[in-house]
DNA sequence: TAAAAAACTTGCAAATAATTTCATATTCTT
DNA sequence: AAGAATATGAAATTATTTGCAAGTTTTTTA
């Protein structure tokens, strides 16, 4: 086995776990222990890990959800499956918007020739069916933010109002019984604009996003119609939120 | 067997397996395994590969640029130096408006930190300024023209018109005494606005488009104040076309 | 609070891999 | 066809990686 697969391996072990000891790694790529606590060094000076006694432990990035392109390793095998549940949700030939946020983009991935249309203000949504010409990508105007890649600014919520589709595939920053929240301030009155032009409301969740606040508040639940999201959900939530009456897909 | 077969033989083994040890390239292509290490190393030089302990990977392919980007050699050199000439006039602080089309994409490259603000309809020249905070980047909405990556249709056009700048750099597909022609009907309406929403008009136009004609109109000469070009534009129509009071700059 | 246990760091040697060197073979040029 | 330039393979040298053990630090617990 090659270091860089290993140290790929501790990864991707650490993204379903959160946390483990040298001993349950050692044993996972087989290799002394002496080697993993390399690894693990190498690891947390990427910054994608950190190290503790006795082990090591995920790092949760502290801007949650919408950092994108090479970060965008975190949760990653949940965050594929969900999209690939939000994307089969879809009917052929609908009208999709798809919002900023890593899972939305993991939607778009897999909404192939499925859409007639998408609407979107992400950039590496709209750059992934760039050359795609089965579907008709609508971009709305607006200022790029820079770390993120999405389109901000009246412009973009104008547009947005203006358009209508049958789905809209969200994520959020947070998700509590009292509803979803969000990180980014601008975000917040674009999202506001996409829950007004869609028909059907679909959020896409991965677990860490369960019982968390993020800073501004969205919606209500009221306002969902589905939330996609993985099995390490936790269950109480998972329950009260059908209870409430909204619609939950575990991919 | 040649070295170059064999490269490429290499290269197309590792496009399937992603990862092979120095012994399976080895054997793969019966050569030593020193002349795979100096096969590896050329095929790094040239980035299709990474190196690693043990072997050689695929270097994961950037996430999806624009067709155009990648394809976009033909007269590259001349497009280069078109590029930088043009990103040379403008000045600090302006406001630049930038066309679709690959000469403005290559100005765009150069415009650094020049600019105070930039606005464009094409995805790549987005891209290109994506993780840059130094510039506010307003994009236009529209509906992607698959191939180009270019933002078109009737929002492209109203939120350029909506717009102001100092500068618009432009392309366009042929110029004569007449003015300018362009190929994509669909662009048309757009660079009709851009001309409408800026102070001064650049053209980029590499030395093939002189003398040609092509399908749309665009505009006349007294619409553009500067012209771009490179050494090797006719000497004649170069002559001409500053007679007629526009400015030619040769790059 | 102090001793015990667990975990970490450092230095070292063996194993593995990379680079360099050099002789030989191949290809290209004239 | 001879000579020069380049490519190849093998051996020698150098560098990296790995596992182990001794010594140190941190955490636990009595």
């Amino acid at each position: 086995m090659q270091a860089e697969e290993r140290q790929f391996l501790i990864e991707q072990h650490l993204q379903k776990v959160e946390f483990a000891s040298l001993e349950e790694l050692s044993e996972k790529v087989d290799v002394s222990v002496s080697t993993v606590r390399r690894d693990l060094t190498l690891l947390e000076a990427k910054g994608t890990i950190r190290r503790t006694h006795g082990g090591a432990r995920l790092v949760t990035p502290k801007s949650d959800e919408f950092t994108f392109t090479a970060r965008d390793t975190h949760q990653l095998n949940e965050k594929e499956a969900i999209g690939k549940a939000a994307a089969a949700l879809i009917q052929p030939n609908q009208g999709v918007i798809i919002d900023s946020g890593t899972t939305a983009y993991h939607a778009a991935k897999h909404l192939g020739g499925k859409a007639s249309h998408i609407i979107t203000n992400s950039l590496p949504v709209a750059n992934h069916f760039g050359s795609d010409n089965s579907v008709e990508v609508l971009v709305t105007g607006g200022v790029i933010y820079p770390r993120l890649g999405v389109l901000v600014g009246p412009l973009a919520v104008e547009s947005l109002s203006k358009m209508h589709a049958d789905v809209a595939i969200m994520s959020g920053g947070g998700i509590t019984l009292d509803g979803v929240t969000n990180s980014h301030a601008l975000l917040i009155d674009i999202q506001r604009a996409v829950l007004q032009s869609a028909q059907r409301i679909i959020f896409c969740l991965d677990h860490t996003k369960f019982n968390r606040r993020s800073v501004s508040p969205l919606c209500g639940l009221d306002a969902i119609d589905t939330i996609v999201t993985d099995a390490q959900a936790p269950t109480d939530l998972v329950a009260e939120l059908k209870q409430a009456g909204t619609q939950v897909v575990i991919a």
